[in-house]
DNA sequence: TACAACAACGGGACTTATCG
DNA sequence: CGATAAGTCCCGTTGTTGTA
C-alpha cells in the first residue's frame, strides 16, 4: 500500500498544504528516514516540481514560488497531472520497462486507465477518518450516483441532503466535494470532514445542462489581485501562502476573500503598503470603509468634548 | 531452488548554511 | 557560539527479480 510513489506524491501535497517543512517532519509523517525525504524530495525535483530548500533555523522544504499559484483549489484531475509527472519519473529511472513499473502494475491494476491513477491518488494524505468517504463519493462520482448524507454547517446546524456528486476538490490539505443539492435546486460545496453519515444510492442521474449560469465563484467570492510593497513580505507570505509572485520590486497575490469585511480588515490592516490593482470595487469599498472609521473616531471627540 | 543483482531504505558521521 | 536543518558520503540490511 504504502508505495514510493505514494509516498512521492503525499509529500508533494503536504509541500502544497503548507508553507514550509522540514525533512524531519516528512520523515515523521510518512514513517520513513530523513535519509529517505531527502532522496524522495529530490525526485520530486527532478520530475519537475521545484522544490525549493532553506538550511539552518527555520529551515525546510517549500514549493518554489510561481509554481500552481495561480489555482485556489485542485480538482482530482490536476492532482491526477502531478500524479502522471511523478509516475513518469519513476518510469524512466534506469531504463524503459523498469522492475518498478512492473510492481507498481501489479500493485494497482487499474492503472493503466485515468480512474485507476485517481483511485491510487486517494489512498494517500487523507486523514483516514475522512478516507473512507472520499473514497466512497469518488465511486459515486465516477458512476453518477446520488448519494445522501448527513451534514453539519458551519454554523452548526445539522441537515440531511441528497446530492448528486460532480467533484472532489483538494484545498490546502482539505476536500471539498462540489455537488448539486436537489434540495437547493443549486451547485454547493461540502467541506468532506464535516459529511456525517454517507450513502451511496443506486440511483443514477443524468448530468446537468446548468453549468454555465453563473460561476460559483462570482456567487460566493471576491477575487482580488493585490500588490504589496517588499517591506510587508514576510507577513504577506504568511497569511498568502501560495498566492505569491514576484513581480519586481513588489510582490502580487491573487487570491479569493469570501467575506467583503474580511477583505476590508485585512487589506486596512496593511496600511499604505498595498496596492488594489483589481477590481476598482473594492478600491472604492475600501475608500467607503476608511471613511466610516474617520467618522466614528471624529464622533467620538465631539462626545469627550461636550 | 539457490544465488547473484539491484533497488529502496536506514544509520552514523560528517559538512555547510543560517539565525539569534 | 550554539542550535537547527539541509546536504553528502559510505556502508549495511532487506526484499524483490532474474537466472542458472
Amino acid at each position: 500500500m504504502a508505495t514510493r510513489l505514494d509516498r512521492l506524491l503525499g509529500i508533494t501535497l503536504e509541500l502544497m498544504a503548507k508553507k514550509r517543512v522540514t525533512a524531519t517532519a516528512l520523515a515523521d509523517k510518512f514513517e520513513v528516514s530523513v535519509r529517505t525525504v531527502y532522496r524522495d524530495v529530490e525526485l520530486i525535483n527532478q520530475a519537475g516540481i521545484p522544490v525549493a530548500s532553506f538550511t539552518g533555523a527555520d529551515g525546510g522544504f517549500e514549493l518554489m514560488n510561481g509554481f500552481f499559484l495561480t489555482r485556489q483549489y485542485f480538482s482530482v484531475d490536476d492532482l491526477s497531472v502531478i500524479y502522471s509527472l511523478l509516475k513518469a519519473m519513476e518510469e524512466t529511472m534506469g531504463g524503459a520497462v523498469t522492475p518498478a513499473m512492473r510492481k507498481l502494475a501489479s500493485l494497482h491494476p487499474g492503472l493503466a486507465d485515468e480512474g485507476g491513477q485517481k483511485a491510487v491518488l486517494l489512498g494517500i494524505s487523507v486523514p483516514e477518518q475522512e478516507r473512507h468517504i472520499v473514497e466512497e463519493l469518488f465511486r459515486a462520482i465516477r458512476q453518477s450516483r446520488v448519494v445522501q448524507m448527513a451534514y453539519t454547517s458551519a454554523s452548526g446546524s445539522a441537515t440531511e441532503r441528497s446530492l448528486e456528486p460532480l467533484n472532489l476538490l483538494w484545498e490546502k490539505g482539505v476536500w471539498y466535494l462540489e455537488a448539486y443539492c436537489r434540495r437547493r435546486g443549486a451547485k454547493r460545496y461540502f467541506r468532506v470532514s464535516r459529511i456525517d453519515r454517507l450513502q451511496v444510492l443506486d440511483e443514477t442521474f443524468a448530468p446537468r445542462p446548468i453549468t454555465d449560469e453563473l460561476e460559483p465563484e462570482d456567487l460566493q467570492g471576491i477575487f482580488a489581485h493585490l500588490r504589496f510593497d517588499l517591506s510587508v513580505r514576510i507577513r504577506v507570505l504568511e497569511q498568502f501562502p501560495g498566492e505569491c509572485t514576484y513581480q519586481g520590486n513588489c510582490i502580487e497575490v491573487r487570491t479569493v476573500f469570501y467575506k467583503k469585511e474580511y477583505a476590508l480588515s485585512v487589506i486596512v490592516s496593511y496600511g499604505t503598503n498595498v496596492d488594489i490593482v483589481s477590481p476598482d470595487e473594492l478600491q472604492d469599498d475600501v475608500i467607503t470603509y476608511i471613511e466610516a472609521i474617520r467618522r466614528h473616531y471624529a464622533k467620538k471627540r465631539e462626545g469627550d468634548a461636550t
